[in-house]
DNA sequence: CGAGTTTGACCCGCGC
DNA sequence: GCGCGGGTCAAACTCG
C-alpha cells in the first residue's frame, strides 16, 4: 500500500519529519535562492554599469534585470516572512507546551482524586486521552508507561524547537489512543508495536481498517449468524468500524453516477429528513462489501449526500476508479488520519506552511472541541468516522467564478458528550477570507503549468508558484496567528481546527490522494500536451520537485514520467486512473474518462454526470 | 426470465 | 426493560 510504504518506514513521525524536512528544505531553498541570486544580481549589476545602449538586446537585459530584482525582493520578503513565521511557531509552541503540561497535571490530579478505585476503566480512558496528547502507540494497559511517554514526549518537544515537532507529537496522539483502545479491547494487537519515532505508526489503525488482523474471534458477538459470518468476511477487508466517505454534491438525479454498479437493497426514512435514505450495495462483485447510502440533504434538496462505506475487493470499471480511489484514499486517510488528529493546538501558522499552501477552515468553529478526536474504534458501533467531500459550495450560485471546493468533514461520534451526530469537523480546501484561488482554479493552474508559465501574474504567491496556495493569501496567516494567540488566552479559535486539519492533511494518505488528484491532471495534461512535454521538461522537473516537497510521501510515488500518476485521483476531477481498488494505489494510467454509467440504472440514471460539472 | 426495485418486517445497538 | 432509530433482509413487484 502506498500509505503503508510511506508510513511503515518512518511512521507518522517519519512522515512529519519528512514534512518538516521538506519545510526546511523549502526554507533552505529559499535561502539558497537568495544566496544564488546575488551573483546573478551582480552580473546584472555589472551589466547595468555598462553604458546603456538603446539596442533591443540591452532592453531585454534591462527587463531581465528588473525581473530579477523584483524576484530578489520577493524572495527576501519571503525569507523574512519565513523567519517571522518560525519565530511565531516557536512562541506558539512554547505556549502550547505550557498548556499541555498544565492539562496533564490537572488531569492527573483529578484522576487521582476522583477515580481511585472503582473507575479504573474510566481512568484508563482518561489516561488514554492524556497520553494521546503525547504520543500514540503505547498500550493503555500500562498507565505508567503512558505517563512516561507523556514525559518523554514533553522532553522531546522541549528538545525540539521546531513547531513541526509539536505537530509530530500531535499526529501521534490518536494513534496512540487508538492503540490503547485496541489493546484494551483486544488484548493487544500484534502490530501495535512500532518504532518509538513513528508517532503515527498506524498499523493498528490500518489493521482495523483492513480488518486483516481482526480474527473473527475478536469480533464482539459470539452468536454468529450467517449474516455475521458474512460481516466477518467483509470485515476482512474493511475496518471493524468502517470509515465512511461522504460526498455532497448538487445533483438532480436520484443518485450520483460514480461509475460503479449498485443495487438498491433498502430504503428508509431517516429521522429528521423527509427524504428517504436509499441503501445500495456494490454489484460489480457478489462479495464486494462496499455499500453506499444516498440521501437528499434536508437543508437543500438539491444536494445529494452519498456516503460510501467499505472498499471494493474487485477491479473496477475505469469510470468507477476515480471515485473508488478517492473514497478509498479518503477513508484510508481518515482512519489513519484519526491517528493524526490531535488536540488541535497546533500553531496556525504552521497550517499555512505545512499544508503546503493548502488552506483549510472549519465552518463550525464552535465545534473545535471535536478536534480532540480519538480513535473511531472508541465510538459506538453506529458511529463511523466519516470524511465528507463537499462539492456543493459555490457551485450553483456562480458557476463562472466558483468551483467546487472540497471540504473534508471528519466526524467522530466517539465522544459521549457530543451529540450523536455532531457537526462535522470540516476541512475545506478553501479560504473563507479569500476565494482567489479555488480548487478548480488551482487545478487549472496545475494543468496549464506545462503549457505556459504563469508569467502574467506577478503575484509572489503565484510567481513563486511552487508554493501553491489553495485560496489562501499570505496575510491570512497573520490573522490566523492572531486568532491562535487568542486561543492561547483561553478562547478556542479556528486555529485549533486548522491545526487539526493540518494533522489530518499531513497524513500521507491524504497527501497521496491529493497529489494523485493533482498529478492526474498533470499527467493527463502532459499526455494531452504530448509534444509540449519535451519543451517543458525543466518546468516539469521543477514542478515535480515541488510536488515532492509538498507531498513528501506521495511524491515518492510520483512517477518520473508524467504518464503515470497515483491513482487516488478525485473523481471530481473527471480523471480516472486504474487503481488497485483496495488500496487506491496506482496501477497504471488511463485516459481520463468521465463517469460513465456502465449499464445499470442503479449505477446512476443518465445525466448524472452533471454532478461532476457542478 | 433475470435483474433490479420496492417495501414491510426484522435485527440490533443505544439511550432513557 | 422498553422504545427508538439505523441498517438489513427478503418476498413481491416491475421492467426490459
Amino acid at each position: 500500500m502506498d500509505s503503508d510504504s510511506g508510513r511503515s518506514g518512518d511512521g507518522d513521525g517519519g512522515v512529519l519529519k519528512e514534512e518538516k524536512r521538506s519545510d526546511d528544505e523549502t526554507h533552505h531553498q529559499k535561502k539558497e535562492t537568495i544566496v544564488e541570486e546575488p551573483p546573478i544580481a551582480s552580473t546584472e549589476k555589472s551589466i547595468e554599469t555598462r553604458p546603456i545602449t538603446s539596442s533591443p538586446k540591452n532592453a531585454k537585459v534591462d527587463d531581465q534585470l528588473e525581473t530579477t530584482k523584483a524576484q530578489m525582493g520577493e524572495v527576501r520578503e519571503e525569507n523574512q516572512r519565513l523567519k517571522m513565521r518560525l519565530n511565531k511557531i516557536m512562541i506558539e509552541y512554547r505556549a502550547l507546551e505550557m498548556q499541555f503540561h498544565n492539562m496533564v497535571k490537572q488531569e492527573t490530579e483529578k484522576n487521582n482524586v476522583d477515580h481511585n478505585d472503582d473507575n479504573n476503566h474510566e481512568e484508563i480512558m482518561v489516561e488514554s486521552d492524556l497520553v494521546s496528547l503525547s504520543l500514540g502507540r503505547v498500550p493503555s494497559n500500562n498507565i505508567q508507561k503512558n505517563e512516561e511517554k507523556v514525559n518523554k514526549v514533553s522532553k522531546l518537544a522541549l528538545n525540539n524547537d521546531d513547531g513541526e515537532f509539536k505537530q509530530e507529537l500531535a499526529l501521534g496522539l490518536d494513534c496512540k489512543f487508538e492503540t490503547s483502545k485496541s489493546g484494551s479491547t483486544t488484548d493487544g494487537l500484534p502490530n501495535q508495536n512500532s518504532s518509538p519515532v513513528n508517532s503515527c505508526e498506524v498499523v493498528p489503525t490500518k489493521d482495523e481498517e483492513t480488518g486483516v488482523t481482526w480474527p473473527p474471534s475478536k469480533t464482539l458477538n459470539n452468536d454468529k449468524t450467517a449474516r455475521d459470518a458474512a460481516e466477518d468476511e467483509v470485515s476482512q477487508q474493511t475496518p471493524a468500524k468502517k470509515a465512511r466517505v461522504c460526498v455532497r454534491a448538487r445533483c438532480d438525479t436520484p443518485t450520483m453516477n460514480d461509475g460503479c454498479q449498485w443495487r438498491k437493497y433498502g430504503q428508509k426514512i431517516a429521522k429528521g429528513n423527509p427524504c428517504p435514505r436509499a441503501y445500495y450495495r456494490c454489484t460489480v462483485a457478489p462479495s464486494c462489501p462496499v455499500r453506499k447510502q444516498v440521501q437528499r440533504c434536508v437543508d437543500d434538496m438539491s444536494i445529494l449526500i452519498t456516503t460510501y462505506e467499505g472498499t471494493h475487493n474487485h477491479t473496477l470499471p475505469l469510470s468507477a476508479t476515480a471515485m473508488a480511489s478517492t473514497t478509498s484514499a479518503a477513508a484510508s486517510m481518515l482512519l489513519s488520519g484519526s491517528s493524526t488528529s490531535h488536540s488541535g493546538s497546533i500553531p496556525s501558522s504552521q497550517t499555512n506552511n505545512n499544508l503546503h499552501g493548502l488552506n483549510f477552515y472549519l465552518p463550525d468553529g464552535s465545534k473545535s472541541n471535536q478536534l480532540y478526536l480519538s480513535n473511531p474504534a472508541l465510538s459506538s458501533q453506529h458511529s463511523h468516522p466519516t470524511i465528507t467531500l463537499d462539492l456543493t459550495t459555490n457551485q450553483s450560485s456562480n458557476p463562472s467564478s466558483s468551483s467546487p471546493f472540497v471540504r473534508f468533514n471528519s466526524n467522530y461520534n466517539n465522544n459521549s458528550q457530543l451529540p450523536r451526530y455532531p457537526s462535522s469537523t470540516s476541512l475545506s480546501f478553501s479560504s473563507p477570507e479569500s476565494n482567489t484561488m479555488h480548487w478548480n482554479s488551482f487545478l487549472n493552474y496545475a494543468t496549464t503549468q506545462n503549457q505556459q508559465p504563469y508569467n502574467n501574474n506577478r503575484n509572489p504567491n503565484i510567481n513563486n508558484l511552487n508554493t501553491l496556495n489553495f485560496g489562501r493569501q499570505q496575510n491570512t496567516m497573520e490573522s490566523i496567528y492572531q486568532t491562535y494567540m487568542q486561543k492561547n488566552n483561553g478562547l478556542p479559535t479556528d486555529s485549533t481546527i486548522t491545526a487539526a486539519t493540518k494533522a489530518i492533511t499531513a497524513d500521507p494518505t491524504f497527501q497521496s490522494a491529493l497529489a494523485a488528484a493533482l498529478s492526474t491532471l498533470i499527467g493527463n495534461n502532459t499526455q494531452q500536451q504530448g509534444n509540449h512535454q519535451n519543451q517543458t521538461v525543466g518546468e516539469n522537473l521543477s514542478q515535480k520537485m515541488k510536488w515532492a516537497e509538498m507531498f513528501p510521501v506521495s511524491s515518492s510515488s510520483l512517477p518520473s514520467s508524467s504518464s503515470k500518476v497515483i491513482g487516488c485521483a478525485s473523481s471530481f476531477l473527471n480523471k480516472t486512473v486504474p487503481v488497485n481498488s483496495q488500496t487506491g494505489s496506482l496501477m497504471s494510467l488511463s485516459p481520463s474518462l468521465p463517469f460513465a454509467t456502465t449499464k445499470s440504472a442503479s449505477a446512476s440514471p443518465p445525466g448524472n454526470n452533471s454532478d461532476n460539472s457542478n
